[in-house]
DNA sequence: CGGTGCTTGTGAAATCGTTCACAATCTAGA
DNA sequence: TCTAGATTGTGAACGATTTCACAAGCACCG
C-alpha cells in the first residue's frame, strides 16, 4: 500500500462523513465536485486524494458512494474495532469516555485510569475508573491499541513511556508537554492552548 | 508586519513554552539548537522561524530568552487579555471552562452558555451557566473576542453564525460539522474523531 | 591580538503539497 | 450509431515549506 500524505488522510476522514450522509440520503454516486463543496476544498484535490485507491470512479458519473465509503474505511483502518484506554479521569478524560461518536466509529473505550485514590473505583458511564498503577497489566490484558492521554502535562511523559512499554502504539495526547517516545509509537496532539494562541495571532495580526 | 506561515505560528507557540521554562530556570540565553531539541525540530527550522523578528540573536551566543519570549508573546497577541465565551456546557465545554492553563495565558472565560433549561443557572467554577438565547446580547456586552464551540455537531453551524453576527472573529470548534462563515472569522478545529482516525490509519498501515 | 569554537542569518536547493489543464471515458438521447 | 454533456485520472506547473550549507559575527583564551 502506497504511503498516503498526512493532509490527505485528514481529508479522507472528512470525506467519509459526507459520504455517509450521502449514502443515508440514498445517493448511489457522488462526484468529486460535490465532495469538494462539502469538505471545503477543490474537485482536483478530491480526485488527487482518491487517486490513492487506483481508479475506480466512473468518468462522466462520479464515484459509487458505497464503494468509496468502504475503501476509505479500509484505508483509515475503520473496518475493525480499536481498543482505546483513557488515562486521566479528569474533565477531559471523562469527556472522552462519554464521547458517543467514538464507539460508533469503532473506537471502544475499554478502560479509564486515574491516579487519585478518591476517583479510583467510581463509575463513569459503563466503566469503573481503574488505578493507574495497574496500567501496564490492564493494557496488556485488554489488548489496548490506542491511548488517550489526559493527565497533567508534568505527568504526560512518564505515563506515555509506560503506555509505550506496555504495547500501545498510538497516543492521542491532550497534554502540552513534548513527548519523547520510540519511533513506532504514533502521537497526535490536541493542544488547546496552542490552537487558542493561533486564534490570538490571527486576531492580533492587523 | 510580515505574514507568518501557519506552521511557523504553531511552532512559535511551542517555543514559547520552552522559553518560559528556560527563563524560570534562570537561563538568560538559548540557542536555536536547544530550542530545536525541546520542540522536536531542527535548528535551521528554528532560525528560519525566528528570522521573522529580524535578526536579534547573537552569533556565537544565541537568543536572549527574555527578549525572545517578549517578541513571541507579541507576535502571538499574548501581550493582552482575550475574552472567551464557551457555548455548550456539556462535558467538553465544562472541561474547557475549568482549564486553567488558559487564564494563565491571557484567555479569560467570561461566560458559558447552554440550551438546556436544567443547566442554565447552575454554577460552574466561578461562572453561572447562561441561557444561549441571550448569546448575542452577552457576547456584545462582554466584548467577547473568541468563542469555544462545544455544542452537538448538528447545532454548530447555527450557533457559529450567531456568534459571527454578534462580532466574534475567532472560533475554536469542537464539533465535527463543516462551518460556513464569513471570511473574517478564523476557525480552528479540534476534531477528536478525525485525530483518532489518523491514528487508526497509522496503525492499520502495515 | 590572532586563533578557536560556537552560533546566527540567509540565499539556494530540495522536498512536499496543491492547482491546472486536458485527454480519455462514460451516459443519455436523438 | 453519433453527438452532447459530464466527470475522472494524471502529468506538469506552481506554490509553500523545509533543509542545506556556509559566510559572518561574537566570546573566550593564550
Amino acid at each position: 500500500m502506497k504511503k498516503i500524505a498526512e493532509p490527505t488522510v485528514r481529508r479522507l476522514s472528512l470525506y467519509l462523513r459526507f459520504l455517509e450522509d450521502f449514502e443515508k440520503a440514498g445517493r448511489s454516486t457522488i462526484s468529486s465536485g460535490e465532495l469538494a463543496r462539502s469538505g471545503g476544498t477543490t474537485s482536483a484535490q478530491v480526485r488527487k486524494d482518491l487517486s490513492f485507491f487506483g481508479s475506480f470512479g466512473k468518468r462522466g458519473i462520479g464515484y459509487s458512494t458505497h464503494d468509496l465509503t468502504a475503501h476509505i474505511r479500509e484505508i483509515l483502518g475503520l473496518d475493525r474495532v480499536w481498543h482505546v484506554v483513557i488515562v486521566g479521569a479528569g474533565r477531559i478524560g471523562s469527556a472522552m469516555a462519554g464521547y458517543y461518536g467514538l464507539r460508533e466509529r469503532g473506537f471502544h473505550v475499554v478502560a479509564i485510569f486515574d491516579a487519585d485514590p478518591r476517583r479510583v473505583g467510581q463509575a463513569l458511564d459503563d466503566l469503573t475508573i481503574a488505578d493507574v498503577r495497574h496500567l501496564e497489566a490492564d493494557v496488556r490484558r485488554l489488548h489496548a491499541h490506542i491511548a488517550v492521554l489526559a493527565v497533567p502535562s508534568d505527568q504526560a511523559q512518564g505515563v506515555a513511556a509506560r503506555l509505550a512499554k506496555a504495547g500501545v502504539r498510538a497516543i492521542l495526547d491532550f497534554s502540552t508537554a513534548p513527548l519523547t517516545l520510540p519511533e513506532h509509537v504514533t502521537v497526535r496532539r490536541m493542544n488547546v492552548p496552542l490552537e487558542l494562541e493561533a486564534l490570538s495571532h490571527a486576531l492580533a495580526a492587523r
